[in-house]
DNA sequence: AAAGTAATTTAGAGGGATCTAAACTTAGGG
DNA sequence: CCCTAAGTTTAGATCCCTCTAAATTACTTT
């Protein structure tokens, strides 16, 4: 059984854990927001007890243990927050906070009831998918928005950045999920993007913004 | 801000608070499954912050804060027990443990949406009263079954005791909230209560059965 | 009222999580 | 190729919660 920190250090590693590279210490230290130290403590704590890979000086990554208990975190993460938004009417921005607490509750049993309640969705308010009860995820072909190119037409899938700054921002570009938007021009000088949503609001973000913006291309 | 334990010991002092009487270091021990001397420690920590009246030996109560606190968590349990029972259709006697993880949710406004969602509950799947937002609580008045007198008729309001033991014992008799129920005889011997439920069906339970069962008189 | 017993507190310690400061390792620039 | 800066680990400490064992206080019983 692990504790809410263990749970917490092995989530942040699963994020952490981008194409095959290893995860540094410092880089957990802080999306932890806490000391390397702390995190050197805790790495051998998890390597200890099989949930990591783990050589002194080199980084870590998750076996396949510790792959699945954070798979099973990210899930109860990502349904907890389709309840707030869908049952409880919070906006997408106030859910990951409250999300972060609820993902520790420990029971098979009630994330699985939970998961029927909600009609077993496939995808958090953030466009995240959510992993399955045996821990398969459907990898979505997803590109960038800042990548897409002149006169590209994509639907809005999801959204790298989860702070409420960015997503109420969206909100008051009217951009959401499922929207459609189409790229009319890119500023050379900043890589600006000038957009077309849903066929009628033509804007400029910034590409800082664009960056964190999945969008699946429509052809 | 209190933590999950101090939240615990809290909530156990309320729970212990029946008439003035004050509350003993053992009692709490014995309910929160700790030795005597954790609670000693305890009880200096939650003294210095307030949120109890303490004198060495002499046992301990809650003061305007601390019973505010305690009314907080007992509201949050009783509506997550609700929401389990009602949305994600838990049987009564399976959500207790969720429910002492769940009631640890720091989330003001979580708690009121739930709270709505649920169509602001009264009372909790065993029939406890649910304290409002300003931790106003109905004071129900109720009576043992152990205590109603022979061929007096009630209406079962709640359990006393809350162990899925019990209340899967009281499924198979045919007893929930709800059930009218007659006494028709007491055995003098035991102190058994032999009674009719819903017109029909006549049982047998111990004493120590009806001591836990609370109803509401009809005349 | 003193003794004996039960309840309670204190002393001392350990595990978990965190920190700061110091020591160590690695890797890149001169 | 070695030296230094950045990254990482270790040492030593604190806070929280818990324990066992010992000391203290309160209550009961004679
Ligand atoms: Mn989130
Ligand atoms: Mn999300
Ligand atoms: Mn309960
Ligand atoms: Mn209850």
């Amino acid at each position: 059984m692990l504790t809410n920190t263990e749970e917490n250090y092995i989530k942040a590693i699963y994020h952490l854990s981008v194409d095959n590279k290893t995860v540094r210490t410092n880089a957990i230290s802080e999306v932890m927001n806490t000391t390397p130290a702390s995190v050197s403590d805790m790495l051998k704590k998890l390597s200890d007890k099989s949930y990591i890979y783990y050589e002194k000086y080199q980084g870590v990554s998750l076996t396949k243990k510790g792959k699945t208990e954070a798979l099973q975190v990210v899930r109860k993460h990502r349904l907890w927050e389709v309840f707030l938004v869908e049952k409880l009417n919070f906006n997408w921005d106030e859910v990951h906070e409250i999300a972060e607490q609820l993902e520790h509750i420990q029971s098979k049993l009630l994330i699985e009831r939970l998961d029927d309640f909600l009609d077993n969705p496939t995808s958090d308010p953030h466009g995240d998918p959510i992993p399955n009860a045996k821990g398969e995820m459907p990898v979505l072909r997803q590109v960038l928005l800042s990548e897409l190119e002149v006169n590209g037409k994509a639907k809005v899938m999801g959204m790298k950045e989860h702070s409420p700054a960015f997503l109420q921002y969206l909100d008051k570009l009217g951009i959401s999920i499922g929207s459609a938007v189409k790229v009319t021009d890119r500023v050379v000088f900043d890589a600006s993007v000038e957009l077309k949503v849903n066929d009628k609001k033509t804007m400029v973000v910034s590409h800082e913004v664009a960056k964190n913006i999945l969008v699946s291309p429509i052809d």
